[in-house]
DNA sequence: AATGAATGAGAATTCATTCAT
DNA sequence: TATGAATGAATTCTCATTCAT
């Protein structure tokens, strides 16, 4: 995970190990925590500053306003995702194993950035910029999803969802593991690992119709 | 609990066809409007009196607050909802029968309320009181969901989830239906209502394993 | 002297004896004294407000910004000189009345509104729309006084000054009652106003080499 | 009163050829540029030490603030001009070669330190020192004029102006030498310098009633 | 001396809410 | 009840100046 962030339009250094870069990186977890404590509306930048231990002014030695900040947040969350979802093809010798692994990375990965995938969401509302961010983050997501489930009918291995669109399967699918993770992540439902996940692949397992190889 | 808003502090008039409350409900269609265009936040009490074609002054007449009138608006939908979570069992002759008409009414009612369920989730962030709902209403929903995928499970109807918590099957499940409307009605990705309804179902059907009765 | 102003974009009532247009005008004038006494650049709303015996929100109801009230102003004053300028050519049976009475409607214009005209100046430096303005202004002016040369010399009222280039003439005449202006009403440099447009007016003929009318 | 620039309080170095001599100097020399560019108020530190390729806080080891480098402009300016008016008379066998050599040298003054003069006058308005700056350059100047006037009549070398204060006399020619550099100099009206020269000279005989030498 | 990060005192602006008519 | 002017608290953002290194 590079720590990125290329949005800050006011950069006072360099990069590097200088105070000036210590100062940003503190004000930017500040923000995260200001922002998954009071929404990004209610956040003040006041707040941010003082979480940071800076002066308010010092904040915009580093960012232009509340909404740079959180573009320099979003914007590494978004990259990462990316990345991840540009990634070559799951590994793991079944249909099931890989469907398992891929479940497996989205969890973690929403995981560890779901307090900033639900700012965006939030900020998307009333900006047409998270906006976009937002739509392509999923529509890369879902679009990954359904070139598996193509590949999947297409090789025999699904045998469940003859005649159904691949893309809408896709959404729901994709949409189910999405929407669990919110529920875990953001709304803070407790589930228990190992039975949330294979519960998942389970259900895409049976929901696919995957010739199950004789496992256990 | 009174079956209909219950927020409003401010009556000027005793409900009914009087002017005051023609003017109380056109405020209520213009804040509609106003959220949705803005978001929350970033809606003034200003446009929506000017939207609502009255004094800025006048918007106080029937309503306290800014959040006063969301709050009427939340509770119009969330009341509805819980009605309709709340109603008897789905009707419907096979499983399958019923998972499509609980679907199909979900998918109704989500559109029908689209707005204002994503307005909810947005002022969720900074309202503990709208957080709360939030979290009622997916407790609910998948509460519901919960006791079906029990029942079919008790009944030998669904097989194909066998040492599963039903728990969280059901929040897969439900949150799939959810998800997929929100990206269908909230993010307005365009999708065909049969095609939509059909794929959803099968996948229910498959996931839970159900006995597909010989059909058609 | 009608009390024009076009340019405040934020007009809560359409203009009459509302109060309204009480508290607007209220605004303007105060204004112009804290504008008069501190400079453009140093002037606050809030002292303007203050001034004005109003909230400092108050102001906002009214003008959009420091500089809309100041375009107000302003453009009251610049319409009221255009008008001036475009008048029909000054009255008066000789080349010198006529120069006295033109010199005289200058001083008396200048006089009226040498606090705005002064401001326009300054904030000229740093704003092109108002750098425009004052161009504008001198070069109407000048444009007006060249004319007037022109005529004389075609007329041959004016002997003096033969081969010269009238728009030099203008600018260096007009000028110099626009800079003895500016001395005497924003400098303050006392001057008796009788000695004061006799001088000019004579220096005014020499200079042009008028044809004196054996005059007392 | 030394003769060069007395105001900058935070002399790093002796003056000289040093490096430190040469960095002020290059600060000053952005200021101007600054200043004419954006006006003294919008004028900011930190593009003044950008555009002298200093850091933000060297400006201070050189100035004790914003209005300290502007002093020094404006000081070496006034210093200059100063010098130029208690210079002996101007030379020149005729009175209107006196004349002419006097508005050349006004107008060569002026066109050299145009900048600086119109941002004194700017700044005057909100600073009574450079108010005081302001009158005193004025004045100073009105006072040369007015005793060559006042010789000219004395001699008479001057016929046209018996009878009128030399003061108000003084007041009128001197600023419309004044004004004409404004117009040319500082709002950039474009004048051809041998005939603008030579309408000036021949508007001033005129106007004193000089008696014209057999000329040419 | 030089650097540039940090400071914090303003000043502008917004807008929910109140209130006199 | 309706109106819309008035209020002022809250917030953002700027930038001259200081200061540790």
């Amino acid at each position: 995970m590079p720590p990125t962030s290329k949005s800050s339009s006011n950069p006072p250094a360099k990069r590097g190990g200088g105070k000036g870069e210590r100062t940003r990186a503190r004000i930017l977890g500040s923000a995260t925590e200001v922002f998954a404590e009071s929404g990004y509306s209610a956040a003040r930048v006041a707040d941010i500053a003082q979480a940071a231990e800076v002066a308010h002014g010092t904040f915009y030695t580093y960012f232009d306003s509340k909404r740079d900040v959180f573009k320099a947040l979003a914007d590494d969350v978004v990259d990462e995702i990316f990345a991840a979802l540009k990634g070559g093809p799951n590994l793991g010798s079944t249909p099931l194993e890989r469907i398992h692994n891929a479940n497996a990375r989205y969890i973690d990965l929403y995981g560890s950035h779901a307090v900033i995938l639900a700012l965006i969401e939030q900020v998307a509302t009333s900006d047409a910029e998270f906006l976009g961010t937002r739509l392509d983050l999923r529509r890369r997501f879902i679009a990954r999803v359904e070139r598996a489930v193509k590949r999947m009918i297409e090789t025999g291995q699904a045998t469940g969802i003859d005649g159904l669109d691949p893309h809408i399967v896709a959404n729901a699918l994709g949409g189910m593991i999405d929407n669990f993770c919110y529920a875990w992540f953001v709304l803070k439902e407790p589930f228990e690992k190992e039975a949330a996940l294979h519960t998942l692949d389970t259900i895409w397992a049976n929901a696919l119709g995957l010739q199950r190889p004789a496992k256990g």
